[in-house]
RNA sequence: GUGGAUAUAGCUCAGUUGGUUAGAGCGCCUGACUGUGGCUCAGGAGGUCGGGGGUUCAAAUCCCCUUAUCCACCCCA
């Protein structure tokens, strides 16, 4: 015997063993059948990505956070001179790759490209729960339209999402980089070097309050006047139209920002033509998410129960796929995020009718002689499209074999003992209800679609 | 990356001021049940007390280090 090595997955890295992996492919499938039923189309790209790919696209903190691959051989070497010691990294989510891939075939693509990819990503983080090193990003994105309509796509596609999935209680947060750029620097007059930390402290709102808010912006160094405005400027948040109507009062002298609520207008009203309820959707000025690639409108999907923070967050990035390109290409989208809508889902116990039995049928094995019988049984249910079992091990007692099918959630268990099959028959039986019959030979895949009644 | 808490059987946890062979419930295995799971009853297996070092006659228990998990910060899905 080799000596023992220790045991242990990597910190923030998960197994999902088949019971786990039956409901995370329900979910991957409801979130990919809304994706396709928009017309999305499928992408993937590999796990690493070069290193200058992927710095400087997400902000100061964020570029830390990346998965960084150390350099090989001689070049390892090198590298240990100057310092440089990597040259590849673990993607950090699928929006800059997706950029590279759409600045590398500007020529061939048919825009609007609309894409979704569903694909592990890694982040360098101490792992805290939903959160985690290694996860999947669902993303959808539509690439070379500026409108505000692929905005508005992208949010009722979220909507269509979350529902299909059955979350309950979900607003999805909008607003507008530019209106938070404008209120910011333009009402409240907050210097341009300082508007990113005002976004940072404005954001944290719904966890620190006004107050936190406050003390927040004092630190990051504005003025007791300017804290004030932008406090009392970004204290708007509801029902779209409520919030369109309050807003358009208190900033109608501010015509820099009449383009930015127009396009909010338009964008809630596309919304609304597309049967997204109101109450699902909030205007949200304090809005401002941390990535530092957005541009226009920016959205996030809170639930209210449990509190698990977003479970989806995109917004427009015109100026991404330029940094790769040297040519702007307008772009926008989101990300679900599966790892939390999951832990929602089982939280609240919404999985309990979706998920299908992973075998529907176990064919017993009455003894060595009936072995083969029973495999001809199995055969033709595989043929038919049932999920089927056949007990492998050296035949058991009908006992261990019934306990296994209990075990496994397999609801039917189907005998053919001596008696059956001298007749050409087999039992049938439902573990669910308890209860069994015999039919014949021809006649099994029909009895196990329907329900068995006593005999 | 910063600060704090936790780590005992497959799981959830007991374990008294350091003191014999470390316990319970659930789960697992075997049998009662020689053609039938769940319920009941009777047995049984399973732990280098996260890992390493130290203090002590003696450590699951005290100290140090380490790793992992959880919480807060940071940030985000």
């Amino acid at each position: 015997m080799s000596p023992k090595i220790s045991v242990r997955a990597a910190a923030g890295t998960r197994d999902f063993l088949p019971e786990e992996m039956a409901l995370r492919n329900y979910v991957r499938n409801v979130i990919e059948t809304s994706f396709q039923r928009f017309g999305f189309q499928p992408l993937e790209t590999p796990a690493i990505e070069r290193l200058d790919v992927l710095t400087g696209k997400y902000g100061e903190e964020a570029d830390r956070l990346v998965f960084k691959i150390l350099k090989r051989g001689r070049e390892l070497e090198k590298g240990l001179e100057s310092g440089d010691l990597a040259d590849l990294a673990l993607r950090y989510d699928l929006t800059v790759p997706l950029a590279r891939v759409a600045a590398m075939n500007h020529g061939s693509l048919v825009y609007p490209f609309k894409r979704y990819q569903i694909q592990p990503v890694w982040r360098a983080e101490r792992q805290q729960k939903g959160r985690y090193r290694e996860f999947v990003q669902c993303d959808a994105d539509i690439v070379g339209s500026s409108t505000i309509s692929a905005d508005a796509e992208i949010i009722a596609l979220t909507y269509e999402i979350l529902t299909a999935l059955g979350i309950p209680k979900f607003c999805i947060h909008v607003n507008h980089r530019s209106i938070l750029h404008d209120i910011i620097t333009g009402v409240c007059g907050v210097t341009e070097d300082k508007f990113v930390a005002a976004c940072v402290a404005v954001d944290k709102y719904d966890k620190i309050g006004w107050e936190g808010v406050r003390e927040e912006l004092d630190r990051r160094g504005l003025t007791k006047t300017m804290v004030e405005a932008v406090i009392t400027a970004l204290n708007f948040s509801g029902l779209p139209a409520d919030v369109m109507a309050e807003t358009a009062k208190q900033f109608e002298e501010f015509p820099e920002l009449l383009s930015a609520y127009g396009e909010m207008s338009r964008l809630f009203e596309e919304l609304q033509a597309q049967g997204v309820p109101e109450e699902s959707l909030s205007f949200t000025h304090y809005l401002a998410r941390g990535l530092d690639y957005y541009t226009g409108p920016i959205f996030e999907t809170i639930v209210e129960e449990p509190k698990i923070g977003s479970i989806t967050g995109g917004g427009r990035y015109d100026q991404l796929i330029g940094m790769f390109s040297g040519q702007d290409i307008p772009a926008t989208g989101t990300t679900i995020g599966i790892e939390r809508i999951f832990d929602v889902m089982r939280e609240l116990h919404l999985f309990d009718a979706e998920i299908d039995a992973p075998v529907q049928a176990l064919v017993a094995v009455f003894s060595k002689e009936t072995r083969l019988e029973s495999l001809k049984i199995a055969a033709e249910l595989r043929r038919a499209g049932i999920k089927t079992e056949i007990y492998l091990d050296e035949a058991k007692k009908l006992g261990k074999q019934f306990a296994y099918a209990d075990k496994k959630r397999i609801p039917f268990v189907i005998i053919a003992g001596p008696d059956e099959i001298a007749k050409g028959e087999v039992t049938i039986k439902d573990l669910k209800k308890g209860e069994q019959k015999v039919v014949g030979r021809g006649k099994i895949c029909q009895a196990l679609r329907a329900p068995i009644t006593q005999s």
